[in-house]
DNA sequence: TAGATTGTTAATCGATTAACAATC
DNA sequence: TAGATTGTTAATCGATTAACAATC
């Protein structure tokens, strides 16, 4: 029902909404157990996470899945939310291109930068402005959220300037961690961890393969 | 000293790496103490972390800060690994072009695509082929690790080649997840899973600021 | 020596998993 | 009714934090 949501099980909510919108099954229902496999999660925590926000399970058929995703839907995508990006490069331009974020009810709105060739010029339908407009429209536009896709070098004086202009939260793409005060909140995304992680999994898994095929291999899945 | 490293420290080794590379203060060396309040993590955290990997710590000064990028250059960088890219979009052209993995002995050294627009170009020096050679030339160069950068619809059917190619890592950043068998790794990346965190958060933060100031507000990092 | 810092052991906290009762 | 599934309560597991002894 209406407990407090936990991180661990915010983080597995969109994977939900994903996965049900994505299988291409025509069955009305869907059970705990249908959607623990189909994404490698134990049952008992699919039951668990979706229990914290909906109490629309059925015992004997599951959920009723356009239910379901309303439910998902709705806590997900509750506040629109527009923001603006910093740095058009590849990453940039792939994360304003992106139609998935809608979905939550998250928008880019505008990109910002500072190469000439760049400014004027529209990404998925949005204008790429210099980056000397930056904070005048943010305030303009009332924008909440900030993306940072630039250069390490140029991450945190630019985190100034949008907490500045009225930013109070931070998505951060650079390859270092931004700091922010109390007030502000902030994703620092790294994809080095990520690695780290898949890496030793490849080379566990290597040195299982090498070894006696004795040992049962766990396996950690993200 | 030589404990089992666990998922949470390996995911915050190469933060440390990276700020310590990054930090342009001159000193010898560096605390535990200097390191948490960088990146806003707890002192006790970051010296337990830095304990598992190395005992380079001296009490009263820190540690020699050439030895600890030492240290964990070797960790994260011990094992060379060559991977290959698929679908060479804006994001697959970021990745490609991104620096940042060499130092983590990660390379990634060719991308494959179905546009023949595409095909025979280079990213950052790396050729770009057509998808149909994806599997003789994972198999000639013994690629174990591959990077899917395409559509949700062609991300499984892509992941099951590379598989069958060879590859036993897979770093997913289509927005679905994978299933792969046991023997193989896989870690999907999953933005909104980052950006349900962090809208959460500046829900929290807007909350607290116009209630009272009485609440402090905790404050989730990532 | 005194003080700052490390590193370890114990306590707490949070998340996952297991066991089981409720229900259609 | 019987069986499958939900949802909850208790137990386990893992990670963080607190307390403290060791050391330069």
């Amino acid at each position: 029902m209406t407990t407090v949501i936990s991180k661990a099980t915010l983080q597995r909510l969109p994977i939900y909404l994903n996965c049900l919108k994505t299988a291409d099954d025509a069955s009305e229902y869907v059970s705990a157990t249908t959607l623990a496999n189909r994404l490698g999660f134990g049952e008992v925590q699919v039951r668990k996470d979706l229990a914290s926000i909906c109490d629309a399970g059925k015992p004997k058929v599951g959920y009723l899945k356009k239910e379901l995703v309303a439910v998902l839907e709705n806590y997900l995508g509750a506040d629109m939310n527009d923001a603006v990006l910093v740095g058009v490069g590849h990453l940039g331009k792939a994360l304003m291109a992106y139609k998935g974020f809608e979905e939550y009810g998250f928008k880019i709105v505008a990109g910002f930068d500072v190469d000439p060739a760049l400014i004027g010029r529209k990404v998925a339908g949005k204008e790429i402005f210099s980056a000397d407009r930056m904070e005048t429209l943010i305030r303009r536009l009332h924008i909440r959220i900030g993306i940072i896709t630039l250069p390490k070098e140029y991450a945190q004086e630019t985190a100034d300037k949008l907490i500045q202009a009225g930013v109070r939260a931070i998505w951060n793409f650079s390859p270092t961690y931004i700091m922010v005060p109390d007030n502000v909140a902030v994703k620092n995304e790294n994809m080095a961890s990520s690695l780290a992680v898949l890496v030793r999994q490849l080379k566990e898994l290597s040195a299982a393969e090498k070894g006696s095929a004795a040992h049962k291999n766990e396996k950690e899945r993200g």
